[in-house]
DNA sequence: AATTTAAATCAATCGAAACCAATTCAAACC
DNA sequence: GGTTTGAATTGGTTTCGATTGATTTAAATT
């Protein structure tokens, strides 16, 4: 079925028409939102900036919170503004900056599987060159680091201390664009943030097959074995992503 | 690896729910986090030196110690901090943060070798994740693109036209964060190849042997053959770096 | 009869303060 | 000199009240 353009418009115009001189209220939406608009516009609230309460606009623009509430739903829908519990109102970024913006924009794109996709394409091959580049000194730190995982008896720790173990090999990589790709590649891992619900409610006991996954890692790099840390970090993942997402 | 479909939807749709409530809060702490660097980097705090303490810090700062702690935990995630009870928090002992280096300062320490490992380290890696995912539209435009190549006549054209398959083959991947980190990789690559002037004067021919690098990627892409595409992808690259720096 | 308003209530978040546990340090003691 | 003890300090945690957006409910209005 294809429609002409021009009807379509036609129609939607008619509507619209028809509709607010027979239904008044969706008019005074209109108005209530477009008033919004000019106090956002006038108070020169700038992307980022917080609106006040809106126990506080209503007696401002002397409106009822309910009035209120439906023209900050237009607003919101349309993604001018974005709002939270507890936080308050706040007035969207027009245009994502590319600095921060666009990490957020990833961070909406990608998904669990997506991030877990390209952590395998890209952690196996910075082993691989950690195994080939690692100074002495990176192997210590390493192998510190590695120890003080095991020591761990919680699982923030762990966590902790596993971030920090996967970091040292892209230290160790001694390569810092492939450094650099690491972080923003973990700053997109960070923001994804959904480990407050799969690990705070299911919380996996600190298992001890992870510290031999790393111990093998740690052994590839000092072995001097590309393969084999390149191999023992894909296997890691793996796990990590069974453990995550449940074996299939 | 094969998942459980509804699984997946659920991971993603628990996902999605999740980034879209934090996002604005990872927003509001990127400030204080970033005010914190600033300052540890204007009190010169030398590797293992100790910071002041929380409740010093909050005066000096005009911050809430919780909004202190969280963006602590941020740092100390990114293991440029060290913090333990009655001790006090300590700047690590790597102090090189290139998470928030600038593009320009990333750019001074990466030579071209140090680029080229890289390049061998995300794109071969990238070509198998497109191998496995790209889209019927995906593969036809890089066929067009591959012809367009072979049909340069001068090295500007070719240099352009080879940028653009390899960066199609990062939209095939069709992971939106194995593309940023792409891009995130070749916009350093722009900027070191600026910076060696040798490239510029030591312009090798047009060859042609690249070009059937080129169709073997893509046949191993087409052929949905992961280790083909990315064996392809290694191959290719080597053969670009033994041009640049000359067969060892 | 239907919608809007007004108030109460819910749930999330933050900030302040109290409290906890690990560490340090110095005075007291043997 | 060596040990013990206890106060002070520090990062970590809990708790409580206030605030805010979201939801429900009953009265009012049209």
């Amino acid at each position: 079925m294809s429609h002409n353009n021009s009807n379509v418009v036609e129609l939607v115009d008619q509507y619209m028409t028809i509709a607010m001189l027979k239904m008044p209220e969706i008019r005074a939406h209109v108005d209530t939102v477009t008033a919004l608009r000019a106090f956002i516009k006038a108070g020169e609230y700038r992307p980022g900036d917080r609106l006040p309460s809106e126990r506080d606009l209503i007696g401002r623009l002397a409106l009822t919170r309910s009035a209120l509430r439906k023209a900050f739903d237009v607003l919101e829908r349309e993604g001018s503004i974005w709002r939270h519990v507890g936080k308050g109102t706040f007035v969207a970024s027009t245009e994502p900056q590319n600095g921060s913006g666009s990490l957020a924009e990833l961070i909406l794109q990608v998904t669990p599987i997506t991030l877990m996709r390209a952590r395998l394409s890209l952690e196996p091959a910075i082993a691989r060159e950690a195994a080939i580049n690692a100074s002495e000194d990176a192997i210590s730190s390493l192998t510190m680091i590695s120890q003080r995982t095991q020591a761990a008896d919680n699982w923030d720790d762990y966590e902790l201390f596993d971030d920090q173990f996967h970091r040292a090999i892209g230290i160790s990589a001694e390569n810092p664009l492939l450094l650099s790709l690491f972080d923003h590649l973990n700053a997109v891992r960070r923001g994804v943030a959904w480990k407050t619900v799969v690990r705070s409610s299911v919380r996996p006991a600190c298992d001890h097959t992870s510290f031999a996954e790393h111990d093998k890692i740690l052994a590839g790099i000092e072995a001097r074995d590309p393969s084999a840390a390149h191999a023992a970090m894909r296997t890691h993942l793996v796990s990590v992503s069974n453990r995550l997402f449940g074996d299939a």
